[in-house]
RNA sequence: GUGGGUAUAGCUCAGUUGGUUAGAGCGCCAGAUUGUGGCUCUGGAGGCCGUCGGUUCAACUCCGACUAUCCACCCCA
């Protein structure tokens, strides 16, 4: 019987992995300019950190976790998000007493038990960028700035940046209640769904789909019509940061984090090309998680980027991605000992840093050229006992065709003929 | 967790109203005079038609279950 991979994995092939070679060096590159330092947590960590951190009534931790006993007896969880390990590693490692703000991001894989569908794996993988330690909404701005940037400098286009705030644990309180004593009257009237959510998650009714709902809930109010004078300050602020560096954004009041820990600023990055998920980005202001983890209580920003979704994205708008390095050249022997000469000679030219290759299935000479053809060869060097009498082998440039003949053991001479 | 679609060669897919040796394109391998690729031509390998059960003289084809996969809901990156 054949094994396959678990539900809702993908392999990513080596003639795939260049795509997320490019893409990953574009992000350091970003995280440099921008003072984003990597951080790296582990893959597992205490099922408490997510349960605490993610919050007890979302659907990730309440359904979609990974969580196993370890032979210790120790309840753990692969990770269903980047943020909670980074603040961990923040609080263990007392980064909170360095001069602040700190900046980190990560790439990393993260787990979650779901029905897979387009644009969404059970193992999939993250970039995020998290600056712990600042109120100032204007560091909000720098931290969507970034999630911009990175789909500017990839050539995405026909993004949407949506923002909203959720207020502050003070405000929400408040408007929570406004919220529920608006919707109970209007309960029987809504779907079985929003029924569920007023219980469960009523900032969601806000959001739904259903034409009912929306009727009825028209008048609704916002949580960005109800926040306290200092979120709504901050709000302000995000906004100007926003403007001053030329964001263009769209205020989206119906904008809800499914992470409890986030606080103001939330902001989602949107794509229209990508199915039905198409939040690609998403992330907010979580300024209780630190404390809420065991730290001190430190203000912090961030968001998550989904890879897969980014890499859907790129191939839906025919963006093409620089090709991985073609082999430079292949050498190709007739008989035993033009082999033997022929895997001194790739070593040689390896050493030499050249990207040379050598038949390994005793092909003919016609099927080494087919194959040095099919695996795109710049040059082919071909060695048979007359090459190795006359100390001479034979250059053949497979653009043009044409051949020039070089001393068999003058490796400059050869790498002087191949990159004519 | 709920709903819908799909399951035939390595890949993308055909396969007539159930009927006898299951096909194509691409890919792979080998040839087309003796030591040279791309184009073309020829040949070859490769399928328990997802699994199990049922209907039938007869099932890739019809029915059921299971599994896998895709899409959507929920939710999220």
């Amino acid at each position: 019987m054949k094994i396959q991979g678990p539900k809702g994995t993908k392999d990513v092939l080596p003639s795939q992995a260049y795509k997320w070679h490019y893409i990953e060096s574009k992000i350091r590159e970003l995280c440099s300019i921008n003072g984003y330092y990597e951080v790296r947590t582990p893959v597992f960590e205490h099922t408490e950190l997510f349960e605490r951190g993610v919050g007890e009534t979302t659907d990730i931790v309440q359904k979609e976790m990974y969580t196993f006993m370890d032979k210790g007896g120790r309840s753990i969880t692969l990770k269903p998000e980047g943020t909670a390990p980074a603040v961990r590693a923040f609080i263990e490692n007392n980064i909170f007493n360095e001069p602040q703000p700190t900046k980190m991001y990560y790439i990393t894989p993260c787990y979650r038990y779901e029905r897979p569908q387009a644009g969404r794996l059970r193992e999939f993988h993250q970039f995020g960028i998290e600056a712990f330690g600042t109120q100032d909404p204007y560091i909000d701005a720098e931290v969507i700035s970034v999630g911009m940037a990175l789909f500017k400098t990839l050539g995405i286009r026909n993004l949407e940046l949506r923002i909203n705030s959720v207020g502050c644990p003070k405000c929400r309180k408040e408007y929570n209640a406004k919220l529920k004593a608006f919707l109970h009257p209007e309960l029987l009237h809504l779907c079985k769904f929003c029924q569920d959510r007023f219980n469960t998650n009523p900032l969601r009714i806000l959001d739904c789909k259903e034409e009912k709902c929306k009727e009825r809930l028209a008048n609704a109010p916002y949580m960005l019509d109800n926040l306290c004078d200092d979120c709504k300050t901050h709000f302000e602020g995000l906004k100007k940061g926003l403007d001053i560096i030329g964001l263009d954004y769209i205020v989206d009041p119906k904008i809800v984090r499914g992470l409890d820990y986030y606080t103001k600023t939330a902001f989602e990055i949107v794509s229209n090309d990508i199915g039905s998920q198409g939040t690609v980005c998403g992330g907010g202001r979580y300024d209780g998680l630190i404390e809420v983890c065991g730290g001190p209580s430190t203000p912090g920003v961030g968001f998550g980027l989904g890879l897969e979704r980014l890499l859907l994205i790129m191939e839906s708008q025919g963006i093409s991605i620089p090709e991985q390095e073609k082999i430079q050249i292949f050498i190709a022997a007739m008989g035993e000992k033009a082999n033997d000469m022929a895997m001194k000679l790739m070593f040689m030219l390896r050493e030499a840093s050249i990207r040379a290759e050598k038949d390994y299935l005793s092909r003919s000479l016609k099927a080494q050229m087919k194959y040095a053809n099919k695996i795109k060869a710049k040059n082919v060097i071909v060695i048979g006992d007359e090459e190795i009498q006359k100390e001479i082998i034979r250059i053949k440039n497979m653009e043009n065709g044409q051949e020039v003949n070089v001393p068999l053991n003058n490796i400059d001479e050869i790498i002087k003929e191949m990159e004519r």
